[in-house]
RNA sequence: GGGCCAGUAGCUUAGCUUGGUGGAGCAUCCGGCUGAUAACCGGAAGGUCCCCGGUUCAAAUCCGGGUUGGCCCA
């Protein structure tokens, strides 16, 4: 940077300014330098999520990265040695995705015609397409990361590290196959990702059926039980009910029918039913009933009752069918109750050979068969058009259903109270996502269906003899030590897929199984797979684990919050994390989801360009807390440029302006006890601001901490401090009250730099540097966050300028009231309420004020006249019709010589010849200031004003006036701050009284060596209150 | 359809835990100030605290229902 000692341009700018600091950053290789700062210190463990880079970055992009780079810096600047390695995630469907569609390809066959290998060649070079943009936005952004060497989920060393993380899982016995429910399309032939399936969502208006199955103990009773798949009726298995609800057996119709109390009374009217029993969910458990199809022989006992929370009372009967074949529910259910697993219909949708009468059909057609032949058998009890929300493929159209396929699955369900324990252990923000949304999702962790039947991905190790034999390579090693082979190009599809080795228990050919995995695993496992662990780097890792922090948004809360928990507490049984921010979605304007179909994104560089980074950082970290969500605007960033940064830089510009003036070194260090009242006020509050911050930082309070930082440079240094004290800079004199403000200055703004190093860290560079520091470092961020001293705390002091800002408050609103300018001197101040101020606060009153005397005064009734006024309700009775007139009377007069007479002997008053008395009960008295006097109150604290002017405050006032008129014109002249004027003038009836009388004032205000007074006028015409002025000057 | 979060002035928001006359910033209007000047100071105007109901002497705040937006699921 250069040491630009005038230049304010280069502080006006924003963007300027964080180029110029980009440029010194580049130069100084500080941010690598930073990621190596504090090396051999105690850690601060931070954990990168991995983005992937195949599409560039947007606005909630730099959020996430703002809110993990204050934190860090924060962090590092306490003291810690804060590693943070960059990471990108590389595999999974979205990159495989893209690739299609760039090939002009859709499905999987296409895929494999196409070739694996050059297939994964193209999801490879497709992962850092947008790379460069991501390096260029961390830069600019100023997130300090290493991305010269990042975590790459690809690399072979990494899938290495997560083969072993599986082996210790398979050791454990928790990999196992399965069956997993997945939606499918019929018609594409394919599963559907869940975020597929969630676009297409529709309402759909069905026909769902009550069906009666009959008890097979009972004659005539049947169980109630309702359902709008009548297709899914062949696959039955099952019926669950609530065990907490009560169910009833009633009469109806002639049958005994059993179906929820609830249900009951909301389906059937009165005397339309007799009850017969009342019985408790769980009271049904194991009731058998009759099937109602016989294609299938079922391999293992169904056909029973069931318990299950999820069956509600909300609509049906309380009874629901169960086919494990087709619903997460259900097939959950199947599993906890051993049930048989009956599949009647093909993957194409259609039904299998078994189902004879409706062999080939699809199944949504055969609905209709199907309910008509219940109804002839006498067991379709209703039929009830029913609207809800149902998936269709966002492809095809078509109806998904829901299927179950062989899946490899973590048994995560096994380890719930793990996952629980371990959660406990972390620290949320905000905290209601520990019990809440994440708490919950815990409570209910189903397995992790980890396989994907897919090709860009890491290849699951799972290997398998003809005799169901498995074995789990978990090392490149291990691969060589089976084969006796090491000639596998890389850990990825399709190269793993060709080894193979006899199986150890039957000697039988090895061969591996389809999948890759769920990429979400990848990421999950960088806390220690970026180690390359436990290949190498063991004592890195265990330095390092588990991490103090992560942040991501929310919608992590299922994805990489929690793989990084799932894995830590399945291979390591402890948490990965201890301290993790969420943070909300960034949303426009509207409070609508930015999406490209929208065009509502916003261009992140278009406001990084406009008003730069830190005041998108600012904007970002200051406004609300991380976890609301943010309707990002650009007038917002515009705000937080102008109203915080614009402040900073602002307050920076007058401390450059006179210090290079008067070459000033900053940080001569008076000692700050001794200094002015107004100094040490300002020394207190910025060690109480230092002691908040750093106590909010530490709890991971970002926008507390920017919120108070805020407050303080705009109230507190910039519209209080500085203002009140431009005087003391103006001198050209050196003195001691000139050293001890910029001291004061100089010192907070240091701090300053400091504290917002985290959050704005050009500016604080910029102020740091701009500062004139001479034993600076590199950077302000080398530097340690302030501490505070608490002897510099004077909590008196502070109450007293609260005092005081408010008297000075009440004062202009005084002078307001009787539009008296406060460029007009008074002679007086009488101020009630408050302890009498020392001269250091006192001065401060008077030139806020412009006033020359202060007085305390505690009983201010000589300020007031009385008034009276005549009581109608007094006189009214007494005086009856000439009341009207007697007030008419007594009103036109002086109320306050009514009041002095009336308080005295009371007043007589004659009216068409009667003569009434009126006495002091007949009036109503008012305290009223006297003319000479204006009034400013809040609460206990009245001021009062003299506005009485003598020949020399007249005087002063309109001196004042051509002191503002003259500086006007050197500024209009653009003079330098110190250049030297000659100054002549003339104006109207007493102007030219003033300008003699304070001759010497106006000189010295306006740094003028001549001054005489014109005679003709000429120059510059100015009209003041006093009349017109003309001015010259050169 | 379920779970969670949010709805306060034209805009951005504080207050809600623990009930007691709703505060601020931006924008607007009036006045002031003026060598920090795209700033600042005083004042004004601007509110159905999303809606309905309940609890209570008293509800922005607590409870229930609804609605709108968001997130995660289905």
């Amino acid at each position: 940077m250069k040491e630009d000692r005038t230049g304010q341009s280069q502080v006006s700018d924003s963007v300027a300014l964080e180029e110029e600091v980009l440029a010194r950053w580049r130069d100084l290789d500080i941010i690598r330098r930073l990621l190596q700062h504090n090396k051999g210190n105690e850690y601060f463990r931070f954990l990168e999520g991995p983005p992937t880079a195949n599409a560039p970055p947007g606005v909630h992009h730099i959020f996430a990265r703002t809110i993990k780079d204050a934190i860090d810096r924060h962090r590092n600047m306490k003291g810690y040695f804060v590693p943070r390695m960059g990471g990108w995630d590389c595999h999974g469907l979205p990159v495989e995705l893209a690739v299609e569609k760039k090939l002009g390809i859709e499905n999987k066959e296409q895929i494999e015609d196409y070739g694996i290998e050059p297939f994964i060649e193209q999801c490879r070079e497709s992962v850092f397409t947008y790379i460069d943009h991501w390096s260029k936005m961390t830069e600019r952004i100023g997130y300090v990361l290493d991305l010269d060497d990042p975590y790459i989920t690809m690399k072979d060393t990494y899938i290495e590290s997560v083969w072993w993380s599986l082996k210790e899982i398979w050791k454990k016995g928790l990999l196992e196959e399965g069956h997993q429910i997945v939606p499918f399309c019929p018609r594409c032939g394919t599963s559907l990702s869940s975020h597929e399936v969630a676009q297409g969502y529709k309402e759909v208006t069905e026909p769902s059926i009550f069906i009666k199955f009959k008890v097979a103990t009972q004659e005539n009773t049947y169980l109630l039980a309702w359902t709008t798949t009548p297709w899914t009726l062949l696959s039955n298995v099952a019926l669950a009910v609530n065990p907490d609800e009560f169910y009833l057996r009633v009469m109806h119709k002639g049958q005994e029918v059993i179906f929820a109390e609830k249900r009951v009374k909301a389906l059937l009217k009165d005397g339309e039913y007799e009850i017969l029993q009342r019985i408790m969910g769980s009271d049904l458990e194991g009731l058998k009933y009759e099937p109602l199809f016989d294609f299938f022989t079922p391999d293992r006992p169904g056909h029973f009752v069931i318990t299950a929370n999820f069956v509600t009372m909300d609509d049906g009967t309380g009874i629901v069918h169960v086919a494990p074949a087709f619903g997460e529910d259900d097939y959950q259910v199947g599993i906890l109750y051993d049930l048989p697993f009956i599949q009647a219909v093909h993957s194409n949708g259609t039904f299998k050979e078994e189902v004879t009468p409706w062999k080939g059909m699809f199944v949504k057609d055969a609905d209709k068969l199907i309910i008509k032949e219940l109804e002839d058998r006498g067991l379709l009890e209703g039929i009830h058009m029913y609207p809800h929300q149902y998936p269709f493929c966002w492809r095809c159209d078509t109806p998904l259903l829901y299927y179950a396929r062989k899946s490899v699955f973590i048994r995560m369900s096994r380890l719930r109270k793990e996952l629980m324990d371990n959660n406990e252990k972390i620290n949320w923000y905000p905290s209601n996502i520990k019990k809440g949304r994440f708490g919950n999702f815990l409570e209910e962790v189903k397995d992790w269906n980890l396989s994907r039947e897919r090709y860009w991905g890491t290849p699951l190790p799972l290997w398998r003899c003809p005799d169901g034999h498995e074995h789990v390579i978990g090392s490149r090693d291990e691969i060589k030590e089976l084969t006796g082979k090491d000639d596998i190009p890389e850990l990825h599809r399709p190269y793993v897929d060709t080894i193979e080795f006899p199986c150890k228990e039957c000697g039988k050919t090895m061969k591996r199984v389809d999948y890759v995995i769920d990429c979400w695993y990848d990421s999950g496992s960088a806390f220690f797979a970026s180690h390359h662990y436990p290949f190498e780097n063991e004592e890195e890792f265990k330095k390092q684990f588990p991490r103090d922090y992560i942040a991501e948004g929310i919608d992590q809360t299922r994805g990489w919050f929690y793989s990084l928990l799932a894995i830590s507490t399945a291979v390591f049984g402890r948490p990965s994390y201890k301290n993790v921010i969420c943070h909300a979605l960034v949303l426009d304007g509207e409070g609508k989801k930015m999406s490209k179909s929208k065009g509502n994104v916003i261009d992140p560089w278009e406001v990084l360009n406009s008003d730069g980074a830190d005041a998108v950082r600012w904007y970002l970290l200051s406004s609300s807390q991380p976890w609301k969500p943010k309707l990002f605007s650009k007038d917002g960033v515009n705000e937080a440029n102008r109203s915080f940064l614009g402040t900073l830089r602002n307050v920076l510009g007058f401390y450059r302006t006179y210090s290079d003036l008067d070459g000033y070194k900053p940080l001569n260090r008076s000692d700050p006890k001794v200094r002015p009242d107004i100094d040490r006020w300002l020394l207190s509050k910025l060690n109480l601001l230092s002691r908040d911050v750093d106590e909010r930082m530490m709890n991971f309070d970002l926008t507390g901490s920017a919120q108070a930082i805020k407050y303080f440079v705009v109230e507190e240094l910039s519209n209080w401090y500085v203002r009140v004290n431009r005087r003391r800079f103006w001198g050209t004199e050196d003195s001691e009250e000139k050293r001890t403000a910029y001291d004061t200055l100089a010192e907070s703004l240091l701090t300053i730099s400091k504290l917002v190093a985290p959050f704005a860290p050009f500016h604080a560079e910029k102020v740091y540097m701009a500062l004139g520091i001479e034993d600076k470092k590199d950077s302000v961020h080398f530097e340690s966050y302030p501490s505070f001293d608490q002897d510099l705390i004077d909590e008196t002091l502070q109450k007293d300028m609260e005092l005081l800002k408010q008297v000075v408050e009440l004062g202009r609103a005084a002078r307001g009231s009787k539009n008296v300018k406060i460029r007009q001197p008074l002679s007086k101040v009488v101020i009630k309420g408050a302890e009498p101020f020392g001269e250091g606060l006192g001065s401060i009153i008077r030139s806020e004020l412009n006033i020359k005397e202060l007085i305390f005064e505690e009983n201010l009734s000589k300020y007031f006249e009385m008034t009276a006024e005549p009581d109608p309700k007094k006189i009214g009775p007494k005086l009856r019709s000439h009341a009207g007139k007697a007030r008419e009377i007594l009103l036109s007069g002086d109320s306050k010589e009514l009041a002095k007479k009336v308080k005295k002997d009371g007043i007589r008053i004659e009216i068409d010849g009667h003569e009434y008395h009126l006495t002091e009960e007949d009036f109503r008295f008012h305290e009223v200031l006297g003319e000479r006097w204006a009034l400013g109150e809040e609460g206990d604290i009245e001021v009062i004003l003299d506005l009485h002017l003598d020949d020399d405050l007249v005087n002063e006032g309109i001196a004042r006036e051509v002191v503002r008129r003259i500086q006007t014109m050197r500024k209009d002249m653009d003079l330098a701050y110190d250049a030297r004027i000659s100054i002549k003038l003339s104006g109207d009836g007493p102007i030219n009284d003033g300008v003699r009388s304070f001759r010497d004032y106006i000189m010295h205000e306006t740094l003028a060596d001549s001054m005489e007074i014109l005679d003709p006028p000429d120059g510059k015409e100015w009209k003041i209150d006093q009349g017109i002025l003309h001015i010259q000057i050169e």
